[in-house]
DNA sequence: TTTCCAATTGCAAATAGTTTGCAAATAGCC
DNA sequence: GGCTATTTGCAAACTATTTGCAATTGGAAA
């Protein structure tokens, strides 16, 4: 349990509170939702459903447990699902009050993922709010390239 | 044909170039094609595979042939995919030599769809690129609100 | 620490989106 | 009009995800 805390600066902190945030919502803290939860701990990038699956410990969690769990998670704000074009959903561990809103440069060869510091320019996007009457505008911003070891 | 010289700048020209397009290699004008670049014709947004189905002539064309149109299209660089998160892709028209790099901002409750000027800045993307060694760096981006009809 | 019940899980089947093999149909060059 | 490579329809396969339901289980209450 330990470990998970010396993980990504986001992570930190995430998995003591799993279990109190999933009480203070009568949810359990069952032996899957643990596996996961550990799982995307390790990682500091956004995980498949595919990836999480198999990583967890003798599969012994069926699919649909993970997808639910998974779904449950993101409702709860403990992990943010993101959408890299090719494959299914990802998603990454959330730390207590972060949105998790930032950005990754995904290498369309190897599928190594970084994560991104900049956003796009606040200032611009309220720009676009206003101008076409829309409220409580977000974004998604992914990037695409071929990273050193792929050139 | 003609009425399609009068859609959305983007699409200008598209259409009277199309048979020219597909002869160059040596694919052919058929019904089906011609139908969905019609379609597409009369959209200045990217419209889903299920709605250019829908709006078929007589729907009297398969299914498997508007997926093998639309990506015989993009790979000739004459309609461009995107993903907006929820559904499948979304096709877009391009006029010759556009390379359709633009955005767009989706009402989350009406899927209404609006086309953006804005992009992310070019500086700060090189700069992401140098930072991570990363060449032929591109992204994609959308924006997500409630447009003035669903406030 | 046992009981109890709502929450959770496994399993199998359903759904959505997209692709593919193959024989029949057809566009466009001759 | 004929010929042939390209295209199409159809059905089946595939990938990602969801759902119904009966069996299981976490954890609050007794």
């Amino acid at each position: 349990m330990k470990s998970l805390r010396h993980s990504h600066p986001r992570l930190a902190r995430r998995f003591p509170d799993s279990a109190e945030q999933l009480r203070r919502k009568s949810r359990k803290l069952t032996g899957p939702r643990l596996a996961i939860l550990k799982i995307l701990g390790r990682e500091s990038h956004p995980l498949s459903v595919r990836e999480i699956f198999h990583a967890l410990p003798s599969k012994d969690c069926d699919l649909a447990t993970v997808y639910r769990s998974l779904h449950l998670m993101e409702q709860m704000g403990m992990v943010k699902r993101f959408h890299f074009g090719k494959g299914g959903a990802r998603f990454e561990l959330l730390a207590e009050g972060d949105d998790g809103h930032h950005h990754h440069l995904v290498c369309t060869q190897c599928s190594q993922i970084v994560e991104i510091e900049e956003c796009f320019p606040r200032s611009l996007q309220s720009k676009i709010a206003a101008r076409n009457g829309f409220k409580a505008v977000t974004h998604k911003l992914e990037f695409f390239g071929v990273c050193p070891r792929c050139q």
